[in-house]
DNA sequence: ATTTACATTTACGTTGCGTAAAGGTGTATA
DNA sequence: TATACACCTTTACGCAACGTAAATGTAAAT
């Protein structure tokens, strides 16, 4: 049987276009050239392509798989060794990569929250990340990495009910929020409960309260225009009013 | 402060041709060009390098970055999930990869020893290869690919033990036969005892025994020039005499 | 005879720079 | 002050493995 570059494209599935590259670089060159100038393949090189296809497969470079096919006797095995160890370093640096990008979308998500949270120091995150620096490196050594992806992920699976309580009640302070905003009275009994469940929410991320940081940090809801931003969206005044609240609970002057 | 390339290029450990790169594409553009035509970076774009390299660190393409860091309020939370999508595919194609290449250095290792395997069809792989076609892609769906490739290395441990073991009944194998091979007879006492050898050599690999089909194999050591050249390799004619033994040791004519 | 399908070679585009080559600039030293 | 030496510039080829035209010739079918 014999074959043009389109028919044995079409038997083994690559372009012509990839044909003639095998034939330039002379890993793949046809049986003979026709009276036209047409490439023809035999059965040969048939055999020859299925081969190069198999490392191509492997994700060997072109060059390795004429080494490989061309020399009569070469050593496939450590050349396939060789590539294995390649693979296994792309992997891992694909496992890091992935990591990286993970934490990257956890550190962006949520936006001012984060930067919020990031500044109480009370970071989900970077308890993750902390546990990687003192143990990463040991315990991805002793148990591989999907031990210590698993438990990461167990982690952040614990840290993501707490979270989604803190967005939960984070919820209800903002609803509670905009309903005493419209009362205008930042003592009134609406506002109070505001400045009692926020402190239930801060909670969620303080070790230990105290009047004058939770004074402090209604401040900084009017000092820094993230949290301006963040409080003002939906009701101008908000974060004054909040603020206000606060401190009328904590009993600052 | 103000950089040139050179120094910029050292402050964050990146080549002055890439530096030259990044502002011909217009990634990241020189503050000014001073009267020399030398490239004057400041502070901002400092900055801004520190985020490009943070996102090549990811992986992320030079066009996405631009992307990222030119647009005021890009998406960069999307952008990533859609690259860790990528980064996501790429690794199931490696764990394909080197799944692929590892199979293959299995049935490649032990060259002529393999062959024979295979004829045998009592071949360790194949067992693991079934196994992997009947059950793989359900149990890697419901455990990951780290349980199968766990179980899969326990079945190879299991498989290596065996191995082993025919390993070193054929190295026995092989010394008895040289030094029978010099007695010269194939009806005496050493030989006769290398074909109970071979015998229960092979019957690791097969399921059931038949004089015949030892005999048939005998001869198969003389037909194949590969087995011809395995066990003539130390002693020219080491496999006919094989063969004689294991004919008369089956009765063969 | 014309269309259609297939063949050819040549050559630019892709990604992210490395690596010259050929030349101008800034500063320290003999 | 000349010169060495470090640093800057632009231009441009090279890399891997083809994709994708463009321009043109040939075989087969209508």
């Amino acid at each position: 049987m014999e074959y043009t570059v389109q028919k044995l494209g079409r038997l083994a599935g690559v372009s012509t276009r990839t044909l003639r590259y095998y034939d330039e670089i002379g890993i793949l060159k046809p049986t003979r050239i026709n009276s036209s100038g047409y490439r023809i393949y035999g059965q040969a090189e048939v055999d020859r392509l299925q081969q190069i296809l198999f490392y191509r497969e492997l994700g060997v470079g072109l060059q390795s798989i004429k080494d490989i096919v061309t020399a009569p006797s070469f050593d496939g095995t450590k050349a396939l060794r060789e590539h294995r160890e390649k693979l296994l370093e792309k992997r891992e640096q694909l496992n890091e990569l992935i990591a990286n990008v993970d934490k990257t979308i956890a550190l962006t998500e949520g936006g001012i929250i984060m930067s919020d949270k990031e500044k109480f120091e009370g970071f989900k995150q970077k308890l993750v990340d902390d546990n990687e620096a003192k143990y990463g490196k040991e315990i991805r050594e002793k148990y591989g990495d999907e031990t210590v992806n698993k438990s990461n992920q167990k982690m952040n699976g614990m840290s993501q009910e707490k979270y989604d309580e803190m967005t939960k009640l984070a919820a209800e302070v903002n609803e509670t929020l905009y309903a005493a905003f419209k009362t205008g009275d930042p003592a009134g009994e609406l506002a109070q409960k505001i400045a009692v469940l926020h402190r239930q929410w801060l909670c969620y991320s303080w070790d230990s309260y105290s009047k004058e940081a939770h004074a402090g940090l209604a401040q900084m809801y009017v000092d820094d225009p993230r949290f301006m931003a963040y409080y003002d969206e939906k009701q101008p005044g908000a974060a004054e009013f909040l603020r206000d609240a606060i401190f009328i609970y904590t009993g600052t002057k």
